[in-house]
DNA sequence: TTGAAAGCGCTAACAG
DNA sequence: CTGTTAGCGCTTTCAA
């Protein structure tokens, strides 16, 4: 219809290339004409770069993996890419078969959220994927997951768990706090257990006996923090603080202390993590750890996309974020 | 490595045409062997079928889309498809492009979810994207999206808006509430204008007086809600109950309620729409009208791929999915 | 049951 | 500055 070769139409529209400008006109006027829009596949197969990344994620609907998410996403489309997005729901394991997709599509980078697997086998399964990946021209970035204990090509962002743990503990014990529960879930879970060595760390510097009575662990969500708090007050143990592992639980911790009748905080201080927006819709407010979810987000994209080699290193060397302590109404100093 | 062609390579991995099983076992082994992953560019190039579906919507961290996009999304992988999903935040009018974008790439069909712009000359941009993509064999569909009122080849998948209203209002009615307020977000959006009218309806129908004083929009999101209500309250206007728009808006009048010592719902009813996990988040728990979110998803997927007929209607009798009002804690019948 | 070969729609040399 | 042509890696007749 521009009466003239497909080449120069591909030179118009990429723009990589000197075109007369009357001759632009021409296909430009073509395109718009015609509604074209070239075939992306095409030029996937002909330039191998297919301007898609992958993200696997277990959830969408939890604000905790709808911020990494999102900060994925706008960098994604920021750098010209489109995301490919896939939640693995209650099938975790379905993640390899996700990465083994998305690596048919040849998507520049495939980006595993938050995994929970760590045993070697599946270790196994995962580098053989990231080499796989790397092989040909692709990546495997691993976001906010438990760092792999063997080495892989693998890039990974993560975030100070431990660290916000010990800081959110030690605001407690500054407070005069010292038999403080810690309410998480699934022990098993890596970030739960680097969030009980801050913990646990925090005491130990500040030579408080850790009291094994006060670490519980009955899985995530609200009714588990509901029914651990309950039982930790009935087994009246003494505790004038709790930490709840995520804002979540602390919500279920909340709501088992106002059925107590026990004040936050003038009876009871409470703290958790994450900042997600319950801390503060909760009342009163919570004081939680501040994890740089979007920030996240887009730096794993970048890592994911970034030619220089600022990210190849070994797992141990992680990029991995800063995390701090956001001060809310939810602790008080202990009651004399 | 398998020692046979190509064609013979795609016939075992497709399982679409006759293989002698010797051959097969060796293909596949060569397959595991050699970590092979079929390039999906060039089979969507070679059969024109991307296997992909689009999936636009304004947000992914807001509970209402995410149990949307969730629906859509597990309906995709269950067709044996992956789903770009790619977010317009505030630049609504993005979506266009990303229409264009993911044609392109020959999604098999681009989902919109939840629109906002409804001027003529948006639907005329939107109605000729419909028809590029059905032209290629794709389709678009309008998922929780405001009806175009011009004829196009867009399928539809929405939900009753006007009727979920209808039904919250006339429940309060019921409990003797006469002086209902209407605390409303931006009051140009489709959504809210259908909650708005099956509100007067109800109202109409019982014979009680409208009072413009009682509706406002103030915007979306827990402060309005609050601001609101709390000019409401000042400006003593005789209400016994409040319909907020939203969930998330409901918050915002418990907060208001509760800084007013008015009490939750002795004092004053609230109800609300949407039923996102706020709604059981909140004390007392809020009464609300569900909308089934992941069905709709669902469902749009469903429309987006089916190939019978049963969608192809006229944009009025597009499938619109039922709501029913959950009782919960928020309303009490008004004080004699 | 298998192989050869012609595309699918693009991009990237290479000529002109 | 523009056209020709050879792939990119698959699927799909058509033969054998």
């Amino acid at each position: 219809m521009a009466e003239v070769s497909t080449a120069t139409v591909s030179r118009v529209l990429n723009s990589n290339y000197p075109v007369a400008a009357s001759t632009r006109e021409r296909v430009l006027r073509a395109v718009t004409k015609l509604g074209y829009a070239a075939n992306a596949n095409a030029r996937a197969l002909a330039q191998s770069d297919s301007k898609t990344i992958g993200i696997i994620v277990p959830e969408l609907v939890d604000p905790f993996f709808g911020y990494m998410v999102r900060g994925l996403e706008q960098a994604a489309q920021a750098s010209g890419r489109l995301a490919i997005i896939a939640t693995t729901g209650t099938r975790r394991d379905h993640e390899l078969t996700l990465i083994d997709r998305m690596r048919e599509r040849r998507v520049d980078a495939v980006i595993l959220v938050s995994g929970t697997r760590t045993d070697i086998a599946y270790q196994r399964q995962l580098v053989q994927r990231a080499e796989a990946l790397e092989a040909m021209g692709s990546r495997l970035v691993l976001c906010a997951h438990p760092p792999l204990t063997i080495p892989s090509p693998a890039r990974s962002v993560a975030y100070d768990n431990e660290g916000g743990a010990f800081a959110v503990t030690e605001h407690l014990i500054s407070n005069g706090h010292r038999r403080i529960a810690f309410v998480g879930g699934e022990a098993e879970r890596p970030t739960i257990a680097l969030r009980r060595e801050g913990y646990l760390r925090a005491l130990r510097s500040r030579g408080i006996e850790v009291d094994e009575a006060l670490i519980r662990s009955e899985g995530f969500g609200r009714d588990p923090g509901y029914t651990t708090t309950r039982a930790l007050l009935d087994e009246d143990l003494g505790i004038t603080a709790i930490f709840a592992v995520n804002d979540t639980i602390a919500a279920g911790v909340y709501d088992a202390l106002g059925d107590a009748g026990v004040r936050i905080p003038s009876d009871m201080s409470v703290v958790a993590y994450d900042d997600t927006p319950l801390a503060t819709s909760l009342s009163p407010k919570l004081t939680t750890v501040h994890v740089p979810l979007e920030q996240m987000g887009r730096e794993a994209l970048n890592a994911a996309v970034a030619e220089h080699d600022a990210f190849a290193r070994t797992p141990e060397d992680a990029l991995t974020l800063g995390t701090y302590l956001v001060h809310r109404e939810s602790v008080a100093p202990r009651k004399p």
